[in-house]
DNA sequence: ATTTGTCATGTTATAAGGTTACATATTGTG
DNA sequence: CACAATATGTAACCTTATAACATGACAAAT
């Protein structure tokens, strides 16, 4: 029989997100919450709170990263990955490739850092803007 | 006579300019720009754009920064500070105060990782979102 | 099989954040 | 003075995010 409605696809996840999912893991570059929505039109996806609330789920599941300094998404790439604590992003301004880096320096340099002040850190957001290597090449060509 | 339009006060800020910085400077904790533009309403300021094109010169100058994870502004502590490179903040969510902190083993960590990739970083953003002291020892007392 | 609790959904409206476009004024410098 | 460069003012607009409220789907217990 068809599981009528709440068919899932990918373990656990409800239609919208599934559909968000799918979305953010076929893009090369981060993707707004807007972009979403438009991509996700013709599947009946109609309003910002449906993408927003699906969104606000898959973060929480470390499924997909909110980049701060873009206000847009990407999907984890690192698959099963269970050591989402800290986790850096480089994001290239020219082509909007991100690279997801977890470093055990730099999450022991930041907890030394609130630790310093006392500070209980409960999120943290690492993000590099700049050129990725194939842009600089790019770039120094022209 | 008043001087008409452009008085500094702040060397070399226009007036528009040192109103912005004025708010952010008098503020306990960050500032989002539309913050900003309701406080200074009746000194004459009245569209966006005007406090957005002062907030922009004030990040180049240094003298604000941009707290990408809360879309807001504060002004810099580092009171004539130069190494404004890599800068990370603590920013308390019961009670918004931030901290700065430039940690040059951090500085270094983070290029490291930019350099591992072969990415040439143009900007940093690193916010720890959490509990200050203070507002931890209140918690735990309620 | 209805109740009840919980979680996801759908929809409208609106708040908050930020930019474009264009016209005008100021000011420093040759 | 004249001119370029920079700062200003204003309106309209776009993007990002949330509030408020009603509905639907399903599980577990009666």
């Amino acid at each position: 029989m068809a599981t009528h409605s709440h068919d899932t696809s990918l373990a656990g996840l409800t239609r919208n997100q599934s559909l968000v999912m799918g979305a953010l893991s076929g893009a090369s570059a981060p993707l707004s919450a807007y972009a979403i929505l438009d991509q996700l039109r013709e599947a009946g996806v109609r309003a910002p709170l449906q993408v927003y609330r699906a969104l606000d789920k898959l973060v929480e599941l470390g499924l997909v990263h909110r980049l701060e300094s873009l206000n847009a998404f990407v999907a984890c790439r690192h698959a099963g990955c269970e050591t989402h604590d800290i986790t850096a992003f480089t994001i290239c301004e020219q082509c909007g490739k991100v690279a997801e880096v977890t470093d055990s320096k730099l999450a022991g340099q930041l907890e030394e850092i609130a630790r310093r002040q006392g500070f209980r850190a409960t999120k943290s957001t690492v993000e590099l803007r700049g050129l990725c290597k194939q842009c600089q090449a790019a770039a120094s060509v022209a």
